[in-house]
DNA sequence: CAACATCAATAGTAATACTATTATATTTGC
DNA sequence: GCAAATATAATAGTATTACTATTGATGTTG
């Protein structure tokens, strides 16, 4: 089972880093780290000086392969989707009927991640948290833009597409599907922070997954 | 017309603030000024020294109404939803039928705030731009917990209780209805900001609000 | 094995977030 | 009516942050 996606190599946009972090053992280091450092204290707290400590190298290091640590959390932020894409492309692959293809995207989508797959240095347990908690901050800046030009954001676009294709080909005449899948992803995301942090804004529930259960059965309703 | 709304006094939570910028012309100049340069910069350049420049005063003085940045991004994002909630009510108080409350409801959190209501020193075109590109970032952050607990989010947080209580009265059996209304006025902003700068991630359409359209649909959907 | 490229460390700089202290008005009590 | 108390904002800082210029060490290739 590991033989196969292990063999997986998840290829970041060039423009993002200065040096790939993949290349060196630093690099890893850097990677491993700064997802433990910013999972620990935050974004705006983290800084490639206090990664530098953890690591045992230090900060002058850390900018030959990143050029701020905004790219560094654009460069996670492109990791995790693309890992995720990964992720949804196996787990649709055996499916044909596009209403269960759209139904287990979706809980891919918004199920919380409990297992790290072990196939690189990168724990995807730690990294769904800042994704959760910092990814938004990727976006939310008036570069947005240009980071955009650059591609930053182009594997979620891509995925966005790729569901929203599944949507369509169940109901051709639905209007909104990118905006539903974005809403569907931002919104799950959002909801397990709530959860976790200001739970009058949610509806908890101890037992069965209420995020899953809510998307999953928003999506369907939405395109009927 | 303004008679009744000119009248309306908005309070913020006093543990926000050192001193209430209401009570003083400079206070006043902090949020007016304050709202012009972060819509203008972002809130990542904006600092309390280019505020100073920008309303002729200095950082240290401003220092004197609010703590830090970020509790000036707290108070601005409290005011909002605050007229917010006072413009629901408002809009509300002669509609008796459930459905029809909700309906205005999820429009008036959904559309664009395209005109200036007048009743203040305040610009809510301008705020309304500020808390879409920017108050996710008043509650992404590690202080999350214990700004909730001084009552940083109680506007909020009351107001998606007022809404899910309309849901409750329409269908009483319905699961999720806190999450329902937090997913929508969460996702119309993240849906504004994306159909301006990453459109790939939406619908856009020129002519009608695809927007209010979209959440409006889904939210009826999604109850039945 | 010399030329060249790769790599990471030292030692900075400029700007940012925030504060201690003082000077100047304004209000209040008697 | 004026001294004491208080409110107000300015000056002049400090500590920390984000980011850079330069150099020395290591490895690679013709």
């Amino acid at each position: 089972m590991k033989g196969l996606i292990s063999k997986i190599n998840i290829q970041i946009n060039e423009k993002i880093y200065l040096k790939n972090p993949e290349s060196s053992e630093l690099g890893q280091r850097i990677i491993t780290g700064g997802i433990d450092l910013i999972n620990e204290v935050g974004f705006e707290a983290f800084t490639f000086r206090k990664l530098g400590v953890e690591i045992k190298s230090t900060e002058a290091s850390i900018y030959r392969y990143f050029e701020s640590k905004h790219k560094l959390l654009l460069y996670l932020n492109s990791w995790y989707w693309n890992w995720m894409e990964y992720k949804i492309l196996f787990g649709l692959a055996n499916i044909q009927c596009p209403y269960n293809r759209l139904e287990k995207a979706v809980v891919m989508l918004t199920e919380t991640i409990t297992e790290d797959s072990d196939f690189s240095h990168i724990n995807e347990v730690k990294l769904n948290k800042i994704v959760i908690a910092e990814s938004s901050k990727a976006y939310l800046t008036k570069e947005v833009e240009e980071e955009n030009k650059i591609g930053a954001f182009a594997v979620q676009k891509q995925l966005v597409q790729r569901i929203s294709e599944i949507i369509l080909e169940i109901n051709p005449q639905y209007k909104y599907p990118h905006m539903l899948v974005s809403t569907v992803i931002e919104g799950a995301h959002l909801q397990r922070y709530f959860a976790e942090h200001l739970p009058r804004l949610t509806d908890v529930s101890e037992d069965t997954d209420a995020i899953t259960d809510f998307y999953k059965e928003l999506t369907l309703k939405a395109i009927k």
